[in-house]
DNA sequence: GTCTCAACTTAGACTTATTCTAAGTACATG
DNA sequence: CATGTACTTAGAATAAGTCTAAGTTGAGAC
């Protein structure tokens, strides 16, 4: 299986997992393989249902945990935050925003160049009702 | 207690519960109440102890949580999704943004003309690590 | 090759945030 | 002043995520 990453090279999980230092167990790999291959930003229990019936690894609820934060640790995956309660995941690190259908809950990734004029129109597929700015950072203590 | 609200208008928590036809009980005047004086973005739960302490109110979790989704609901606050698993509230329902310090957990509010060339500096108090956009609406299906 | 040790995985207990339930209270209306 | 609806309550229930302690794996030492 494989899948671009921010380089824009194609890369084998087990590739991308090594090259950011950590060990490509099975489990990982088959996990990061899963995040790489969808766009549909899943939650820790889609990742384990989805990996679960499609492969022939045994997998733990406590693995799938300790994976994704191991992954987003090591800079593979993202969180992203866009429902109380649940955090879903994004192997797309590139720098990009998200867009949220109210309707559906489908989650579509934002190029960051579609943002640069932030007020403007997204295009006509998107219907926009708001959006939010999240900033991280630090405050400098003036 | 009084307090400014989108219009810019003096009002107080019992006449805005009111306007937005949320019928102003003692619990329900001192959540909004306290959430309108502080721009602290608390928790569910930071709610309860700051207002259980400073008040002769009798107030349970879960009246609690039921204000804050009715005042949600009604427009009065707004949800902010910063971290995950816990949920803050805003009574600063005007556009704008919020920034998150990464050390201290501190979140400020950022006004929307600020944002306008997204990807500049935001003054030099701020220092940004990066920041997440996250869009709210509808997808055309196509 | 096989021993050993640290790293990894596991099941299930635990925690935390939030919602639900069922009973009690309050207060406007007839 | 009886009544009904809306509100509040304590505590049980749920859901997402973390922790714990035991088992497994596999790379390097020998």
């Amino acid at each position: 299986m494989t899948a671009h990453n921010t380089s824009n090279k194609i890369v084998t999980a087990e590739q991308l997992l090594l090259s950011r230092g950590v060990k490509p167990t099975p489990q990982r790999v088959v996990i990061a393989d899963y995040l790489l291959q969808t766009d549909s930003h899943p939650t820790a229990d889609e990742v384990l249902s989805a990996v679960s019936e499609a492969l022939p690894v045994a997998l733990s609820r406590a693995t799938v945990y300790n994976t994704l934060n191991t992954l987003k640790d090591a800079g593979v995956i993202k969180e992203v935050l866009t429902e109380p309660g649940r955090v879903r995941y994004d192997a797309n690190i590139s720098h990009h925003h998200h867009f949220v259908d109210v309707k559906t809950g489908k989650i579509v990734d934002i190029p960051a160049d579609k943002v640069e004029a932030i007020g403007e129109l997204l295009g006509d597929q998107y219907k926009v009702h708001g959006f939010q700015v999240l900033f991280y950072g630090e405050l400098e203590q003036h």
